[in-house]
DNA sequence: TGTACATCAGTGAACGCGCGTTCACTGATGTAC
DNA sequence: TGTACATCAGTGAACGCGCGTTCACTGATGTAC
């Protein structure tokens, strides 16, 4: 055990049920450190500073596991989103920010957004609560757009185009299928600025 | 062996080279009978009729053989995009349907879809020929973009927003992030055009 | 207030399996003479 | 045309490691009396 675990552990009186939320906070740590691939078990359970089979007191298996870890994800998604779009009324500018807001938060928190939407990784229908948790900030987007005067009919694809649209430049990006570098804007937020900026000057 | 493999064995005359071919064609079958997590190494070799360690003679290591085989993707996929779009010259209807032809691709061919975008899976910058010919459905909707008459400046970020809504809509249906039930469109196929029409007709 | 007891979170060590990779080999094929 | 030899794709078996999970246990904590 490593100085910086002992004083982790120390904080945190374990034989109070408090590991159950001293490994998530673990878990997230390493998914910004060192990315999804530094998620096992093992490694979770090291830096928390207690053994390998002590999750198993609070969770169920790996997955279980992770299904918290992700849904921790999504609350934190959604809040910011919600943050970031306090007090914007005109309904362009606020799906605008919350476009933004969706995609800086993916490429500020890679690993776990891969979590959150990885392919195969978790299996939403196991997991009703991580499902519904999950649909938060689609339902930000979702309420915004019904503010529109226009035919409330096209508002479910709308928001799910929209969606898609974050969702694949997201993704894009995090998996560096786009060359930033080749597009003449100079930071990652103005290009995400342009782009979105197309999409929703147009259509809201 | 079974006897299917034995057949199989017999179409192909390993020793003369056509390994190669004979495993990425294994490798695409096991994506669509058993998805991502069937393929390794034994289990594509098995299906081929070889040993374990008869890859190694066409292949560095898993990461090789993945790499072509998710080009052998890219080329597909470029491949059925430009054909399903052959003769249409009008723009905007050009552009649908090339969107409408990737996020089918994608629909109908999911396991291989994931092994060519996942995350993480594979490291383009190693893979040079597979960054290229993964291109040249990029150059398709952006060469088809470059016709209209509108600033021209745009176009490499309407490019990305396009592509973008493809790949957004694409994964999350394929990761079960969408509900299509939810919506009333009946088949996929009418979801994905509506979806894909809001956005095509107000933008090109 | 002190003692006996149940509880149960966490320990330490081992199990076991999936799977990529290695290694010494073999036997079919093509070529030189 | 037949024989000797080099080549090298594929064999068969084993190595080894990462990692999820299990299992018998221990010792701190809270409760009953």
């Amino acid at each position: 055990m490593t100085a910086a675990e002992v004083i982790f552990q120390k904080k945190f009186k374990y034989h109070h049920g408090q590991l159950r939320e001293a490994l998530i906070e673990s878990a997230l740590k390493i998914l910004k450190e060192k990315g999804i691939e530094g998620i096992n078990l093992r490694a979770l359970a090291g830096a928390t500073g207690v053994t390998p089979a002590a999750p198993y007191s609070h969770f169920r298996d790996k997955d279980d596991l992770l299904a918290a870890v992700a849904e921790a994800g999504f609350q934190r998604l959604a809040l910011q989103m919600a943050e970031e779009a306090t007090g914007l009324k005109d309904t362009q500018a606020r799906i605008q920010r919350l476009m933004t807001s969706y995609i800086r938060f993916a490429v500020e928190n890679k690993a776990l957004f891969r979590l959150m939407f990885g392919s195969g990784q978790l299996d939403m229908k196991k997991y009703p609560t991580l499902a519904m948790t999950a649909g938060k900030s689609y339902s930000l987007i979702s309420a915004a757009l019904s503010k529109r005067q226009a035919p409330a009919e096209d508002t479910p694809f709308l928001t799910v185009a929209i969606w898609s649209l974050c969702h694949g430049l997201t993704s894009l990006i995090i998996d560096e299928k786009i060359n930033l570098k080749q597009f003449g804007a100079g930071t990652v937020d103005e290009f995400i600025q342009r782009t979105v900026g197309i999409f929703s000057s147009h259509l809201v």
